[in-house]
Order: C-alpha cells, then sequence, then structure tokens
DNA sequence: TCGGCCCGGATTAACGATAAACCGAGAAGG
DNA sequence: CCTTCTCGGTTTATCGTTAATCCGGGCCGA
C-alpha cells in the first residue's frame, strides 16, 4: 500500500507537506504543490482515512440509526441525507433491528465513538435505557418513545395528527372509528399517542369514543392489519371510520376492505398516518397525517450540528407540526 | 478521554494485556483478566475503534451503497443486512445520489478503504467509468447495468423477467400491452432489457409488438407513470395490458387508471416487477416479477464474503432468477 | 539433576496520518 | 542597518491500538 512518506520521498519534500497539499491546511508554493500532485498521481496515492481520523480525532461522518430502512425511515434518511452532506459531513445509515438487545449494541459506545454524530430513530428502547446511553458523542434522538431529558429530541406531534385525522372523519359523517393500531395500553410512545388522539377528538365533537374499536396490529405491518381488518369484518363488527396508525397499517386495511367489497369511502372512510410516497397513488388515494418530513430532517440535523459545534445549551425537545392531506380514501 | 493506558495502570498490568483480556486473542490468568475487567468498569473505558482500525488493517465493517433507501433498494438491505452481521462483521448503508458525479465521489478510494468490502449498486454509472474504480478493496456490483468483468456482478433476470411478465398478460387474453417505463434506445440497462423481454414474449406468441406502446417514464417515479398513463388515456390510446418495468412506476398507473374509471383487471390488466412489500396491498393486488430479494442477497454478500476471505478466483457474474406472483391485476 | 517447553505477561515497534512548534531567507518598516 | 514579519517548508511528537518478540519461572521427561 503506498502511504504518504513514499509520497513525500518521490516528490522530494517532507510527509507534512504533502498532507498540506492534500487538505489545503497550509498554503505550499505552486512548484512544490505540482511535485507533490504529480507524485501522487503517478503512484496512485490515496490517504488513509482511518489515519486521519485517529490523528485529528474527527471522522467527518454522521451516522443515522433507524429500525429499518423501509416506510417512514427510508422517507426521512433521504432527506437527512443532503443536509448532513451540505454540513461537509458523509452520512451512513445503520440499522438496529427493532429488538432492544441489538438497539442498545447498536448504541455500543465504540461504535458511536467513530462518528462526530449520531442521529438515533428510537424505537425499541425505554427511557431507562437510553439513560445509561454515554453521552460524549453528540446525539439527537428521533421518535414518538419518552426519553430522559439529557437529549435532544426531534417527536411529532403524535395526538394532535391523531386528532386531526378522526376529526376528519368525524366531520364527514363517520361515526364508528376504527383505531387501527392504536393502543391505551402501551405505556408510552406512538400507539398510545394515537389513541389518546383518536379519544380526544371523539370528546371534542360530542362523542363517546368506544374503545371496542381500538384494535391492535402487532408490529404494525400492513399483513397484521389485513388480517386484523378480515376478522373485524368476518366478526361483523360495525364502522364506518378508519384511523390507522400509519400508512404501512392503512395499506393492509385497504386490501382487506377492497377484498371484502367494502367501498373506500363510501361505505368507510379511512385515514392513515406518515403519508409515505406511495400513499398518493393506492387507489383511491390514502388521506394522511403528514409528518413534515422535511421539517423532521432539518430540525433534526440543525439540532447535531449545534452539538458538534460545541453547543451546549439545553436540551431540546422539540415537536413538529403534522397536518392533514385529503386524498380520496375520505369524502370532499 | 480515557484510554487503555489508563486501564493498564489502574489494573497494573501493561496495555498489551488489556488488549487481550478485551478482544480474547491471548490466554489471560484469570485474577489478572478480572483486574483488568475491574479497571475498564470502574473507568468506564471503551475502546477507540479507529485506532484499533488503523493498527489491525480491518474494520469488521462493510458497507452497502444505493442510490436511494427506497423501494427496491430497502427491501434488499433489509435483507443483506442480516446476513453480513451473520459474519461477524457490521453494515453501514451509503447513499449516492442517483447521478453519476456523486456516484463517483462515493466511489472515491479514501471511503471505499474505510471497509472491508463494499457491496455497490450501480445505478448511474457506465461501464467505462467502473473501469477506473481501484479494486484494492473487494467489492461486489448489484444492478442491472453493463459492468466491466474486472468485478463480481449480481443482476436480476431482466428480460426473462419482462418476457413472463409479458406473456402472462398475452395469455389472459391482452392484446395491447403497454411498456411503460420500457425504453428500446437505452443502450443498456433495466429499461432495455425489460423492452427486450416484453418484445420476445410477444414474439413467442406470434404477436407484432407495436412499439408505440412503449413509454417512457422520467425516473421511474410513481408521479411520472400517473402523468404518463394519465396522457395516454385523455389521447386515446387504447390499451388492455400494461406491463410495468417496476412496481413504483405500476402504482402510478394503477392511481391513473383508478381516476379515469378504468377498471384493473377488467378493462386493464397490469403486471408490475420488484415485488415490493406494500404492492401485495395495492388493490387489486399488484401481479409482479419477483426477484427473489433473498437470493440476491446471499448470492451478494457470499461472492463478497469470498472476496474478503482473500478468494481471487475468475469474477462471477450471477444472474438471479425471477418468478411471477399472481394478484388481482390480472384475470385468473 | 538438567535442558526444553509452555504459560502468563511485559517490551518494542509500528499502523499512517496531522498539530504544533520551529527555522531560514527574503521583504518590509523604522 | 537592524528588527520584525511572512512565506514555504521541515522536525518532532503523538493519536490509541495490536503484532511480534522477548522473558522469567515452574513443570516435565530423561
Amino acid at each position: 500500500m503506498v502511504t504518504m512518506s513514499d509520497v513525500a520521498r518521490e516528490a522530494g519534500v517532507s510527509m507534512m507537506t504533502v498532507s498540506n497539499v492534500l487538505t489545503g491546511n497550509k498554503r505550499v508554493g505552486e512548484p512544490t504543490r505540482d511535485r507533490v500532485l504529480a507524485a501522487v498521481e503517478s503512484l496512485g496515492y490515496e490517504v488513509n482515512l482511518t489515519a486521519r481520523h485517529l490523528r485529528a480525532g474527527r471522522t467527518d461522518t454522521v451516522a443515522l440509526i433507524v429500525p429499518s430502512f423501509h416506510d417512514y425511515f427510508g422517507e426521512v434518511a433521504d432527506r437527512i441525507a443532503p443536509l448532513v452532506e451540505a454540513g461537509g459531513r458523509h452520512l451512513v445509515v445503520e440499522r438496529t433491528s427493532a429488538d432492544a438487545r441489538s438497539e442498545m449494541e447498536s448504541l455500543s459506545m465504540p461504535r458511536l465513538r467513530m462518528y462526530d454524530g449520531v442521529l438515533l430513530s428510537v424505537a425499541g428502547l425505554h427511557s431507562d435505557e437510553l439513560d445509561r446511553v454515554p453521552t460524549s458523542t453528540p446525539i439527537v434522538l428521533l421518535g414518538e418513545r419518552e426519553v430522559p431529558p439529557q437529549f435532544d429530541h426531534v417527536r411529532l406531534a403524535n395526538v394532535e395528527g391523531a386528532r386531526l385525522a378522526t376529526a376528519h372523519l368525524l366531520e364527514r359523517g363517520a361515526r364508528r372509528v376504527l383505531a387501527l393500531g392504536a393502543s391505551a395500553e402501551a405505556s408510552v410512545g406512538m400507539e398510545s399517542d394515537r389513541h389518546a388522539g383518536w379519544a380526544e377528538a371523539h370528546r371534542a365533537a360530542g362523542l363517546v369514543a368506544d374503545e371496542r374499536l381500538v384494535t391492535p396490529v402487532p408490529d404494525f405491518t400492513s399483513e397484521a392489519a389485513y388480517d386484523a381488518v378480515t376478522r373485524l369484518l368476518d366478526d361483523g363488527m360495525p364502522f364506518d371510520g378508519l384511523f390507522a396508525v400509519n400508512d404501512t397499517v392503512a395499506f393492509g386495511a385497504v386490501a382487506a376492505l377492497a377484498e371484502r367489497g367494502v367501498r373506500v369511502p363510501h361505505d368507510v372512510q379511512l385515514v392513515g398516518f406518515d403519508n409515505l410516497g406511495v400513499s398518493r397513488f393506492v387507489p383511491p388515494g390514502i388521506t394522511s397525517v403528514d409528518p413534515g418530513y422535511d421539517v423532521v430532517a432539518a430540525t433534526a440535523v440543525r439540532l447535531l450540528e449545534q452539538r458538534m459545534a460545541g453547543g451546549d445549551g439545553p436540551h431540546e425537545h422539540v415537536t413538529v407540526p403534522v397536518h392533514l392531506v385529503e386524498r380520496g380514501s375520505t369524502r370532499a
């Protein structure tokens, strides 16, 4: 492997001069620079980033750690990447399994220290587990779980989004609104927040929410949602509105309804959450709560860059506003 | 920052002993090990991976480089991750923009050298550009473009898949099959291969493919597909079958057809390609060519691990077989 | 009883780069 | 004419690990 000292010898200069030419950290005379570049070219030299990182103490790299590359996380990742690059850093994405053990492992200090900063999408971890995550590397948390105060945190307006969605259904005349994937029991997190919003919308409309309409969806997959809705239809459970806690769940519901001949929005109106790219194209177009991806991404990156720049102000906990995007799955 | 030498001092041993305890590379006596571990614990020491990498010459990390985190690439990434982990290495995902400049940059030797191996999904690069990519790091290419022979390469049976899809449509009675997103002109790559399969199926059935049914879709987005199909319908272009070069494109088509009141599969039968997770749930269920994600992932990882293990056999160019998954968008 | 070996551990020497200090020579300034 | 800069470059000292070697002593077989 050709090293910087080979280049230095070839060009008849010191290693520092080669380094300076390559990084541009100090001025180097024109003729010398040319000799160095020629030597680099002829030897095919490429800097060893690992060595640079060790010496410089920076990696110029930010990690985004997500539970999967799908759906919501894919959308977020695609938006975060250019922002990080704009800050002159490189983005890499790592995946945790959704389970806490592996998530904890991804958070092992050795790995985190490889990055100048980390955006961590918290899926499986509880607040007290996060408490033990070391904080010497700047970290910004994303996601709907409760987190300890010593982290910056970006979350969605979950309760508000669910309320918007449900209120929209009620306004359009739905009276029995399924809360698909929601849960009153989950101690804290997306599913309980969205349950709360669902309930709140009912109260605000002077209606009583029927808790029997709260239907769990294991792992929030389309498959599980499909199964759950199919079972409800077979059991004859009456409903004329459906709030899905996310669009992935909504897709399963749409398929189940279509197969049973239940028309959307004629018989059942439906609203999802996340406004995935594909949701607009799933007939009849899924009305969905848009999480403001660009704002989520921009906020997360801004917070992280503040920390990486050495900012040590109080930790921010930002709730990003959401808005409803109306499509064909609810009546005009 | 607490280093290994701090631990060594605290435990009253040499740094090498600490290193050996931590890596397990050499046997260390029970009492000594305990003292070391106690010191590690009490000081909160964590190994510096950057330093380890520099010294050891390995990073135990594999990079998967993809054009975006969406769709096909998300599916592949989710399957590759566990396989790489199973090999005792860590996976990170990097994104290139689809454009060649940025893709070339991601391929800069310095970055590639940070990894023990690289899985590169080739989107924007031409064969002669790839020719200039240095090969000192083991690389396996994924994707449908033509690639130079000095790389291992995993691709799909594109022509065969397109043929399968089109033949299925013809068999089910379709006579004017749109080739949405295909192109006879693209010198080489996914869109021309799939065009070839479309044409081949017609020949095999003794039919003449009407080239006017070949409709380009810029960037292969759902939006562009929606626009293209809408325009065709408005122009009164007759067709009763639709082969979409991928499911993302198919989604756009489905939405356009639904909005214009064209029934699937009654008026137009439709087949996609990629069999994305959501395709099953988009009413009426998208018949799609399944690329055998698990095989793609397993093959790519196997080839890469062979190279990383020092294998220097001839470079393999594997074409993964595909199969058709029938759903409601084509007749039974 | 003695040479050879194994074991647990310490010493030495990098891995490949950069920060910081240093230095000679010409230019600028008083 | 001497001091003080600035410029262009070199020297020195690590960054935090681990591979390779070395070493003392107990144990073994002959």
